[in-house]
DNA sequence: TTCTAAACGAGACGGTACGTCACGTCTTTCC
DNA sequence: GGAAAGACGTGACGTACCGTCTCGTTTAGAA
């Protein structure tokens, strides 16, 4: 046997140290210089790491800013059902807003967009993991309203992703600052339940 | 007396040749390696000209692509006005999507919004001067619409952002490519007139 | 975290082949084109190297030519002692010159001694290191004739300058082709043990 | 000087003062930042005038400086000839490196020197004008020791060689400040009677 | 226990592109 | 027709990060 596989087990295992050294440079990083002084050389010298170990373990500057921003999810609001989409989403926007402005986790998920493109590889990854993730959060909010027979099933995927197109304007143009009542207007379209009368 | 200002002009003008031949150099190479190989150092040198003097007219990469963009998408077919703002906006997007699509225009965009984050300035740039003259672009369109009685006019810059996301959003995940019946269903959630029934 | 050193360890060693290749390509480049044509750029390009290599290693053009020199340098004839002061020093300025004559290294040094001007620090640099090399080379002659008693020691260091500044006035007006009585009824000024009788 | 907008002249004439405004900005800017911030560029700036009218007037910047140095001769000690040589010389080298030491003009000379190397017309240029002329100043001092019986007529040039050697060095080491002492000596050198007695 | 593969730090290296500086030549316009 | 203003190509500068590649040093599972 031992044909493919070779070798079951030895050595040293994966430093804790060394990943998190490297994961608390990088978000401290982040936080002070922004997304463009954020530099894996950089990340390796706070961590007192090797750069080596940084791209042993993530294969690119995308793969650990995406990690970054996952790991602090459990900050991230969690969307809440009560009986109205529109107040559901409009709570849940707001906070992120206010998530991603008083943070560096605006920066990070910019990032993340900015980094991804030029490489048709990584927009395909940022899009079926990272961006997967954030939408299976929001999903619950839609389904809701679904079950309420305000809005039809087949609609939600498209209703979402205008909701996303709306939040990264907002936050790749720097205005994540609102009027609460314009942002209301603006996802109240986002739920209108009306797809008929339109000329 | 006038002494103090001291010139109305003088000195050799900025050479048209010179002009021509970096934007054409420019477009060349966007063309053939797309963003990403995109670099000013190439550009000056197909163009035949200094490095310096790109500096000097286009004070970043950014700025040259600006420009670029700005000229070739006068190629596109303007928005044109009929009864319908869905229809006007339907047939707008999806060409313009296909505008992206099959050029590098795309890339030229996607790189755009992604160089300038990461720099609050360019940000700033990008958004009081590209993002303000595609807006005005389209303007029109929501503009008829308003002079019809479809939509109040205080909507518009709100409608306008949410279609301007769903093209991002589509743009930066690389999915240019969808069924028309969908586009036109998100489209016409932005178009909808019905404000109301909304907790 | 523990900001103590978590790991010992030493990194990659300097690579003797790249130091080989650039200071070849530094000499190569030196002999063709001769001192104004020597840019870090050219010896990078040939020694198929990195410019960043070069410059830490060689913090400066300088440093590099000096090192350049310094090697080859090694060459020459050692100064070799016999029982005067001032045929050694002839035996051993002619030889010098001849080599500055011949060779590029007289423009070498030249571009050496221009580089440093209008850099204080990089004069400081000059001085000790490379010029404080190049008198100790000679210093064994001044040395063996005040064992002879033909001069006293503390007179060495100014017999030294004023046989520096010969050799640099010839080397930089050019005139490194002297007739050998001329050059010899210099050298015997220097090495004059009258010194009295003046007032 | 008047910093009111100059230019009277409309034609054919060489504007005087244009030409003072050049060889005035040289001479400032050259006192501020030293040999190595003397660019023509900058030059041109301060004078208010176009670089065009530099190289027109002056060739090179050695030219400039040149003139800069020539113009400011006025000021250089002059020599003053007693009844020694060594008390001539002594006197009129320690005043000629406090002027260099003192004022900008140490620079400037060191400025030419650099600048002289690597170009072997300019060198050329610098050895039959410029040094020339230095040379001339001195040799009265020299003459007088001939009349006087202290030294023979053809070793003249031979000794002011060494003692032009001997002030480069120390203006190009940049140790003008010397302990009168030890000058004192290595200058009797030079003086010396004595061409025999050496081995 | 001993062996040995893996993880890790350090960091050298070849690259690519950056944005800047000063050069010397040129063209245009003003007086 | 001299001089200003200044655009331009040229060439090199020194810097920043990139991602890959040795080097020894630990470390811990397998023999």
């Amino acid at each position: 046997m031992t044909n493919t596989p070779r070798r079951t087990s030895a050595g040293a295992k994966r430093s804790p140290e060394a990943r998190a050294a490297i994961t608390k440079a990088a978000r401290d990083l982040l936080a002070e210089r922004g997304y463009r002084g954020f530099a894996i050389e950089e990340v390796a010298k706070r961590a007192g790491s090797a750069k080596t170990t940084i791209y042993k373990w993530w294969p690119s500057k995308s793969a650990l800013l995406g990690e970054i921003y996952a790991t602090e999810k459990d900050i991230l609001p969690r969307p809440t059902v009560t009986l109205s989409l529109l107040d559901d989403l409009h709570r849940h926007t707001a906070g992120l807003w206010r998530f991603w402005n008083d943070n560096v986790f605006g920066d990070v998920v910019r990032g993340l967009i900015a980094e991804a493109q030029g490489d048709p590889q990584q927009v395909e990854i940022f899009r079926t993991t990272f961006l997967a993730q954030r939408l299976a959060a929001v999903r619950p909010l839609f389904d809701a309203a679904v079950q309420r027979g305000d809005l039809s099933a087949d609609s939600i995927d498209e209703r979402m992703e205008l909701w996303v197109g709306l939040n990264w304007f907002h936050l790749l143009t720097a205005q994540l600052e609102v009027e609460p009542q314009r942002l209301r207007r603006q996802l109240s379209l986002i739920c209108c339940s009306d797809l008929s009368g339109h000329r």
